[in-house]
DNA sequence: TGTCCGTTCT
């Protein structure tokens, strides 16, 4: 660009008279002709005339060059070559000539100069002020206004660029100097006054149409992560791009392309799609390539709207815009997020041609593609799948497995209960020299905490340390979590305060883990001391954690802390959701108090939310424990027949432990079959319910049934279950049944003759 | 311009 504009400038002066300007000689071998020597020398005499005081200056001399081309007076000016004798030209000819236009040419010649000197920017800004202070009769060159624009933009002096402007007539405006205008405007954030000089620009009979560098300014700006002032409205976006086009001015790809991702994750795909239909419109193919269509499919992909990709898709098949690897790549990541495997399978063998015609988009799979489709696999539980593409990789060239490969693979094993193999591939592709990332580290910790290797995690952990592997806050996530779910808080908070002292960044997920552990341990005062550790971090709550919390506050009975996380809500804006509610009205239905629980109901109806299964459930269980149970079922009838939420394994739980606690175990047992009918899946505590029901009751045929369903259920008993049974079955002389259930074979005497022998099976 | 890991109440 520099350089450009120096040449171009050289270019201008050369024009002039070249072979008189002694630093332009040695690129100009011409030889001069003689009218252009006649003229040498008298620019030389008034050069050297001009070298002595100004009070010994002629005006006679001088005049004739004044009142002849003014190309003669630029020129005289540069060979002066001193900023302080062109101004003091200045100052003489201001005192005595009537002829505007010479001054006009001094002054650039002067500005010309300052572009020259090493502190040009100085200089310039210096020539402004003077011009500014004595010269009102100095009118700007288009060339003095284009020089002083540039430096005005750069030194961020928008009203002086902008009162410059104004003062230039309409035909010594040009595209170049309103480029310049431009780029000092938006620099400095000044949206309105920039889009009022591209109005003009973009007037249909504009003297100075945009041009590609008003196109690159433009672009630039709407692309950029961010600016200053304010944004850009939706319709001005569209109507600048749309304006520009229709000038023959259209963004490069790379632009393009920025400007669509930006706005897309703005979440304005709207935008960004008559943008880029815009730019098609106007520029076809030429104009739109793969990347930009890209970018916008990526937005449409991430609020999953299916509807506008195919149409997309369409449009650039109908426009000629080949779709290239990264296409395919946001089309299978698409269809896997839906859960759709079998059809990014589908597009998947087709760009390989395996499907029918071959190859007909000649684009080779990479391997984004490959662990795109792999994790897709794993997450619907075809890990094995995901293994034979890991293998296919193997053969490939273009597509080695890397991290992210085998991240999926460990994922999808762990997730499966599949350790094992998890830890096999992990030893697999270090043998392979694939370097493991943190979130292969993240990957295995949190696998082995959620299957209750909460030891082999720390163990794993400890040893990608020691190989320098440091954890993130997503290692510590999972580590926090599983020493709360085994109630191991010391040690969450030491592994809380080891994140911090390593240096590792929390997030506000770290924290609401932490919030959430000692939540539910009751250790409500520690949860606050954290919450305000995460505030002082720079973060804030959301609807869970406070749910979280206000869940705490209740089962500790302080209400008063309830009502201020409540209050604190409506500050900061979080709307509270169904589970706020939902903790409410059961806290309130488990101290008896129905009055402000309907009140909190109707509140909740008021905010739009229906009440869910866990709602009806807390109702249910508030007056169960009123020992109302009549109520409690006429609540439980009407879900079946006229509510829109079924009742669930925990209602069922409730009412067949409150019934088997009044006495009704027949209707408690009912309530077990209509739940087999139904479809609900009893767990653990339904049947230690009913369990204590038919002990109660001595019933003891019925209790071996239920042991069956328990088994086919795969419900595995706890510890209740085994105080509830141990001591029964051992007064009535059936605790070998009790051994069999608990290694999960069948009791009851339809299944087996001889339960021992079944046992040691 | 497309791929992997953590928290979420009743």
């Amino acid at each position: 660009m520099l350089i450009q504009s120096k040449l171009l400038r050289l270019r201008r002066i050369h024009r002039l008279l070249p072979s008189t300007f002694s630093s332009l000689r040695r690129c100009h071998s011409d030889s001069p002709s003689p009218s252009r020597k006649d003229h040498e020398l008298t620019v030389t005499q008034v050069v050297e005339h001009l070298q002595n005081p100004p009070n010994h200056w002629d005006y006679d001399t001088l005049r004739p060059f004044l009142f002849e081309s003014s190309h003669y007076l630029l020129l005289i000016t540069l060979r002066l070559n001193s900023i302080p004798k062109a101004l003091d030209f200045i100052n003489y000819l201001r005192g005595r000539t009537e002829h505007h236009q010479a001054l006009s040419c001094v002054f650039e010649g002067a500005l010309e100069l300052a572009t020259q000197h090493p502190n040009s920017q100085k200089e310039l800004l210096m020539l402004h002020s003077y011009r500014k202070s004595n010269g009102d009769n100095i009118a700007l060159t288009s060339r003095s206004a284009v020089l002083l624009l540039k430096c005005l933009g750069e030194a961020q002096m928008v009203d002086d660029s902008l009162l410059l402007f104004k003062e230039l007539n309409s035909s010594s405006k040009s595209c170049g100097l309103c480029n310049e205008l431009l780029k000092g405007l938006f620099k400095s954030g000044r949206i309105d006054d920039a889009l009022h000089v591209l109005d003009e620009m973009l007037e249909r009979d504009s003297n100075f149409p945009p041009d590609d560098f008003t196109g690159e300014v433009v672009f630039g700006v709407l692309g950029k992560q961010e600016h200053h002032g304010r944004r850009f409205a939706d319709k001005e976006v569209v109507g600048l791009v749309t304006k520009l086009c229709e000038h023959g001015v259209f963004p490069d790809a790379f632009k393009l392309t920025q400007m669509i991702t930006k706005m897309c994750r703005h979440r304005k795909n709207g935008v960004a799609w008559e943008v880029l239909h815009a730019v098609m419109r106007l520029g076809g193919a030429v104009a739109v390539k793969a990347a930009s269509c890209n970018a916008l499919l990526a937005g449409l992909g991430r609020e999953r709207d299916t509807q506008r990709m195919n149409k997309l898709m369409a449009e650039m098949e109908e426009m000629g815009i080949k779709p290239s690897v990264v296409t395919f790549g946001i089309l299978v990541n698409h269809l896997c997020k839906a859960r759709r495997i079998d059809e990014a399978l589908e597009v998947f063998d087709k760009l390989r041609g395996k499907g029918e015609g071959n190859n007909r988009f000649d684009v080779e799979p990479d391997v984004v593609l490959f662990n795109t489709l792999i994790d897709g696999l794993c997450k619907v539980g075809r890990e094995e799948h995901g293994l034979s593409l890991l293998e296919k990789m193997k053969t490939t060239k273009q597509s080695r497995p890397n991290a992210i490969t085998y991240n999926c693979l460990i994922d999808g094993f762990c997730k499966a209960g599949n350790i094992g193999k998890a830890r096999m591939l992990y030893s697999q592709m270090i043998e392979e020299g694939v370097q493991p990332s943190v979130v292969t580290l993240n990957t295995l910790v949190n696998g082995l905490c959620k299957h209750g290797k909460v030891h082999n995690a720390v163990e794993f952990f400890s040893e990608m340390k020691g190989k320098g592997l440091q954890g993130n806050a997503v290692t510590y996530t999972a580590l926090i979590s599983a020493f709360c779910g085994v109630n191991n808080i010391d040690k969450a908070m030491q592994y809380f305060d080891e994140m911090l002292t390593s240096g590792c960044s929390p997030d506000a997920i770290v924290y609401y883990s932490l919030i959430n552990g000692l939540s539910i341990a009751g250790r409500m005062d520690d949860a606050s001391v954290v919450v305000s550790r995460l505030k002082r971090a720079g973060f804030g709550l959301d609807v869970a954690c406070y749910n979280v919390l206000i869940n705490g506050f209740c089962k500790k009975k302080k209400l008063e802390r309830v009502y201020e996380m409540l209050n604190e809500m409506e500050e900061t804006g979080v709307k509270p959701d169904i589970v706020t509610y939902n903790t409410l009205v059961s806290y309130l239905g488990k101290i008896g108090d129905f009055a402000t629980a309907s009140k909190v109901m109707k509140r909740m109806m008021k905010e739009g939310l229906q009440p869910s299964v866990v709602t009806y459930g807390a109702i249910i269980h508030a007056y169960c424990l009123k020992e109302n149970v009549d109520e409690a079922m006429k609540i439980f009838e009407e879900m079946c027949s006229k509510s829109k939420v079924p009742p669930n394994t925990v209602i069922y739980s409730i009412l067949i432990d409150a019934l088997c606690k009044n006495s009704n175990v027949e209707r408690a047992v009912s309530l077990m079959d209509d739940m087999k009918t139904k479809g609900v899946r009893p767990n653990t505590t339904t049947y230690n319910a009913i369990f204590k029901g038919v002990r109660d009751k001595k019933m003891l045929q019925k209790a071996f049934e239920l042991m069956d369903r328990m088994i086919e259920d795969a419900c595995s008993p706890d510890y209740i279950t085994m105080e509830i049974l141990t001591e029964w079955f051992n007064a009535v002389g059936e605790i070998e049944k009790l051994k069999c259930f608990v290694e999960g074979y069948p009791v009851s005497s339809s299944y087996a003759s001889s339960p021992t022998s079944n046992c040691m099976l």
